[in-house]
DNA sequence: ACTCTGCTAAACATTC
DNA sequence: GGAATGTTTAGCAGAG
């Protein structure tokens, strides 16, 4: 009982504070139909009397509150001071007043608050009940005014005064059953009433309308108790005043600053302010349910990191542990788990109160996963911002920015479909490789250690060398596995090699030196390296002095996975656009970018020999600008861009690569395709394309 | 259900 | 002869 009137204390005190600006706030937006009434009549709002009431019953328990601060020992007075600055930030922001519902309920002892509160509460019940009885004779009144002189004028309008009225009729009537409700029924679901309409609405959700009805119908019985409870207030206030001795003196020792900011803290608060604190939780949880699709950051979703506590499963029974029951609020002492069963039974059975807190648990969770949401969604801003932080504006061949222009793009279900953040593809960082220490991890550092299937760089667009290059010291570092495919790879350190060409121990070396992950497991992945080599077509064997060598044959590589392009005309014209590249064909984005990227990390060309060998047409490259090539310091082509592929992207200037994908000439890809020998199923990307 | 693709493992041949 | 390199096959699994 105690805990339950402190609680309704605290309630009651952090709506006064809270109920100012949500009052204030639904008085926008319910106050609209009432508030032609109100100007009408030239008298407040139910709201603004509300409102009124709320701050004056704050302002007393501030008073009530000061007088006793005078008398606080240091300690006391300590947290005061560091209460503002554990306060969460929305909670501050919750709570513009310069006291807290927190120190509120730091400060003062439950019956005190209680007292206050109530007295407030009857006061403010008894001149709401005269109002709305004033309010609703005087709509009824107006109804039938507006019926008899509007009689001859226009049914449309007539019809909207009505229904205006009586949308105001029956706001008033929701209001005054919500209010009287939520003072009758903050023992019940501690509802906090200062979280006002939005509270209210979540009350209104948390009870059945049969309830609503039920309890509205004892709303005189409930006045009266009311009015008897105001009659008494002074005593139990005066009381509480003198004989409970300021509470903060006698708490506040005890309880950190503020457990709210850390969930440990609630363990170790007196049973009586973790009680508090869920009272708090709850009715920060139901006010924020209510507009959580308005407000992308619930305000309270942190304080619900306070309430893990006691979700936290130990024992046997997720609502039992440390010989307490967890459910919230509760936190009845069980010396085993029959008795804690037997607990349960008794006094978590099914009935309004447990029904209403586990709606308020439901409603926890589900702010929790909102918050989860929005901060995984604040997160992937963050990534993709600090991976093109460092990304200036190259003279030309900027890779395609897929992350951030890429919205429709279905990357992180398919590739993640746990939810993680999908590696960061912003191809827009810098080509060469750097530069950014582990601290700047994409989201691949939480890449599966096992076996990927397919890599994003195949599939989804992330182009190796930029993503290597954001983190080549992320995967030189960290043993993860690179979400790419070994082809990928080979390529890229081929590519990678001064004259594009690398042995096969050369290879191995890249692959180590490169990543922390092929440090191990040698066999296996040097056995798929080789396997890789010389399964796929576009790695060619050339004999060399020294040996063997391996290169790249770049259509080839690129003719591996030929785009499907779906969808219709229009979207396909709009990738070409320009701005609709992001809907383009993920495989070419990748392996273009990647071509383009890894020929600007190399600073040579492939040798004759291997260019040769790779059956490499020179396509004549009217489209390819001297720019081109002072860009590239070789000047020459590389084995796998097609001049084509050069021009667009030094044309389309700033132009994401995958609109060089797009212009790429489709009969030029058919001319250059080359005979080779070793076949593989292939469509010509330009039947994709078409 | 089928196909495609990628990974892994393994066997085998050739070269160093 | 052993290791490295290269080729090929098979099975499995994920994804379309």
């Amino acid at each position: 009982m105690m805990v339950e009137s402190a609680t309704e204390t605290i309630r009651t005190t952090g709506s006064n504070q809270n109920g100012v600006s949500s009052l204030s706030s639904q008085s926008d937006g319910g106050g609209r139909e009432g508030g032609s009434n109100g100007d009408a009549n030239g008298e407040i709002s139910p709201v603004d009397l509300l409102h009124l009431q709320q701050q004056q019953a704050l302002q007393a328990a501030r008073q009530f509150l000061l007088q006793q601060a005078t008398g606080l020992s240091s300690p006391s007075s300590n947290e005061v001071k560091q209460s503002p600055v554990q306060v969460p930030v929305s909670m501050a922001m919750m709570t513009p007043q310069m006291i807290t519902p927190q120190q509120m309920q730091q400060i003062l002892s439950p019956p005190q608050l209680q007292a206050l509160l109530q007295q407030q509460q009857a006061l403010m019940l008894q001149q709401l009940q005269e109002y709305y009885k004033k309010q609703q004779e005087q709509l009824h009144l107006q109804l039938l005014t507006q019926q008899q002189q509007q009689a001859g004028k226009q049914a449309k309008e007539l019809g909207s005064k009505q229904l205006a009225f009586q949308q105001q009729l029956i706001q008033m009537q929701q209001l005054q059953q919500q209010h009287l409700l939520t003072l009758q029924r903050q023992g019940l679901v501690n509802l906090q009433p200062s979280q006002g309409p939005v509270a209210i609405q979540s009350l209104q959700q948390a009870m059945c309308p049969t309830d609503l009805q039920q309890l509205w119908k004892d709303v005189a019985g409930v006045q009266s108790t009311e009015e008897a409870m105001k009659h008494e207030g002074l005593d139990l206030s005066t009381n509480s005043s003198n004989s409970t001795s300021f509470t903060a003196a006698k708490v506040s020792p005890q309880i950190p600053p503020h457990p709210l900011a850390n969930g440990q803290h609630a363990l170790h608060t007196p049973k009586r302010d973790r009680a508090r604190l869920f009272e708090w939780i709850s009715s920060f949880t139901k006010g924020e349910s209510s507009d959580e699709q308005t407000t992308p950051y619930p305000k309270g979703s942190h304080l619900q990191s306070a309430h893990a506590p006691h979700e936290e499963h130990t024992g046997t029974h997720p609502l039992y542990g440390h010989g307490e029951c967890k459910w919230p609020g509760c936190e009845a002492l069980c010396d085993d788990m029959g008795q804690f069963i037997k607990h349960l039974n008794n006094e978590h059975a099914l009935d309004d109160r447990s029904t209403a807190q586990c709606r308020v648990q439901m409603q926890v969770v589900q702010q929790l996963e909102i918050q989860l949401a929005k901060e995984s969604e604040r997160l992937q801003a963050m990534m993709t911002h600090l991976h093109m932080r460092p990304s200036e504006p190259k003279p030309f061949n900027q890779p395609l920015n897929l992350a951030s222009s890429v919205p429709l793009l279905k990357r992180d279900s398919d590739v993640y479909p746990e939810g993680l953040p999908h590696p960061p593809t912003s191809a827009a960082t810098p080509i060469t490789p750097l530069r950014q220490g582990p601290s700047v991890i994409s989201s691949s550092s939480l890449h599966s250690v096992g076996p990927i299937r397919r890599r994003n760089s195949e599939k989804y667009c992330t182009p190796i060398a930029s993503e290597l290059a954001q983190n080549c010291e992320f995967y030189k570092n960290a043993d993860v596995r690179p979400p790419f495919t070994y082809a990928s790879l080979i390529r890229h350190a081929i590519l990678e090699a001064p004259d594009h060409q690398l042995t096969l121990n050369e290879i191995y070396n890249w692959f180590t030196r490169m990543f922390a992950y092929f440090r191990r497991n040698t066999a296996t992945w040097k056995n798929a390296v080789r396997h890789n080599l010389s399964l796929h077509k576009c790695f060619v064997r050339v004999e060399n002095v020294k040996g063997a060598v391996w290169t790249v044959d770049e259509v080839e590589y690129q003719k591996r996975r030929p785009p499907k392009m779906t969808g219709s005309p229009t979207l396909v014209k709009n990738m070409i656009s320009g701005l609709g590249f992001g809907s383009l064909n993920a495989n070419y984005q990748a392996a273009l970018a990647e071509s383009s990227l890894s020929l600007l990390n190399s600073p040579t060309l492939v040798s004759n020999s291997s260019a040769a060998s790779l059956n490499m047409p020179h396509v004549g490259h009217d489209d390819v600008s001297s720019t081109v090539e002072q860009v590239n310091s070789n000047g020459s082509c590389s084995p796998g861009l097609s001049p084509q592929q050069y021009g667009h992207q030094i044309h389309v200037k700033e132009e994401p690569a995958e609109l060089e994908e797009d212009s790429r000439p489709v009969s030029l890809m058919a001319t250059i395709t080359p005979t080779l020998e070793r076949d593989m199923e292939e469509d010509l990307p330009t039947e994709e394309l078409e």
